[in-house]
DNA sequence: GTCTATAAGATGATAGAC
DNA sequence: GTCTATCATCTTATAGAC
């Protein structure tokens, strides 16, 4: 209503901040990691696109602008990373079998299969640990969960389960299969860092300290396998 | 703006319904019973007041009336059915070191800890389930899950941890709760149904087969506490 | 205890200037 | 590409009648 501007003025002059001048993609790729961070703590519908810009220090428009409605940001966020780590996990179980060939253990291929995301999650820099927590959440996820997990990861898993049957040939496949969900639930919880287990142990185990965590897993998983395999005692 | 109404009318007509008159303390369950359903499908920001009250067929003043704000209807619900789930396991844990004395297994120990859980997810209608899916996404969750998930579960895993402890006198601590971190992240999932393990296994395996999930469950993390309590392979 | 009504503010999304 | 400004709607929460 109140206009302070001459009548005559031409141009009204700007107001707020000029535009940043930034490196092509490097907006876009800081809205996602703003939007990766804050998704990972609170969840889809706990962020608002405000925070997101806020954090990502750009205009809520361009937030809209780069990834169109909130959930498509949400998509973009979830399929970034999720490339990196499936193929480095297919590629290091593929290398494994090729190295050890009839010599492969449970051991040896979870170890290679567990890697990479352990080792993105210690060195990749705080956004492959936000979103190893979101992988986590999506995980647990009742209501697109089970959906999205099963979209973006199931071929990586699928030729983890076909290198399994090669190390145990009498396996059933459905007792693979179940044996693979306990993992799944071990691996995304560990991931996620939740602080519980420090608790629990009144501080005797970190949650953080995923070097150990992976060698536990190692063993826990193989063995477990070995147990969901074996016939049931009656 | 609009006055339709008489103005000699004394008493303004009453609009809508008129109150319902329940049995004490069935509203307050029913409200619990919508924000529990829905909490557990959109977790905390995707529920609304509005939405809560509308599944519970009440007002949405109502909810505030009995819970205050939204925070606290939250936490009411995540209490509501902990001690239930934690007195069974701690009763049943104990019942099973009594009778079994010296001839206690790992897998009858864990037989009678997932039972109460399984059951109730199996057998106590859908609000069980529910909460099952609630609790798998607090313990996934970064922000709280680690602090509400100790604050409520702790006393629970620290008996189970003793009588581990009373099997298998020579393991270290510390290898202990990270095998029981391991047992966590398998049984929250499983609990969650989340319909992934179906898609990955091509239907052959189902979410919903809670009495086949704690058999592979039981073998699995059994085994699983063995080998993480067996001297590492140098 | 249950309702109506509303305060007070936040939200996703878009139009349009530059 | 980046901003300002705004719409239409929805949100939690409360006051107060009955």
């Amino acid at each position: 209503m109140a206009e302070n501007r001459t009548a005559s003025a031409p141009k009204p002059a700007r107001r707020g901040r000029p535009p940043k001048a930034r490196a092509n993609g490097e907006t876009r790729d800081s809205i996602l990691d703003a939007a990766e961070d804050l998704f990972s703590k609170h969840g889809f519908y706990g962020v608002t696109i405000r925070e997101v810009a806020r954090e990502a220090g750009v205009d809520t428009a361009l937030v809209h602008y780069y990834f169109g409605a909130k959930r498509d940001l949400f998509d973009a966020v979830f399929i970034r990373r999720a490339e990196v780590w499936n193929n480095e996990r297919v590629e290091a179980i593929n290398r494994y079998a090729a190295e050890a060939g009839d010599a492969m253990t449970l051991e040896g291929l979870f170890d290679a299969f567990l890697r990479p995301p352990f080792q993105w999650s210690l060195k990749g820099g705080p956004g492959w640990k936000h979103y190893s927590a979101l992988v986590a959440q999506t995980n647990a996820n009742p209501t697109f969960g089970g959906e999205t997990m099963a979209r973006y990861y199931d071929p990586a898993i699928r030729r983890l389960i076909e290198l399994i049957k090669q190390i145990m040939p009498e396996a059933r496949e459905v007792d693979l299969y179940w044996a693979y969900h306990m993992l799944s639930g071990a691996l995304t919880l560990t991931l996620a860092e939740t602080g519980r287990l420090d608790r629990l142990s009144n501080g005797l185990c970190r949650s953080g300290d995923l070097e150990t965590a992976q060698a536990y897993m190692t063993r826990f998983a193989a063995a477990g396998f070995r147990a969901a395999c074996a016939a049931p005692e009656a």
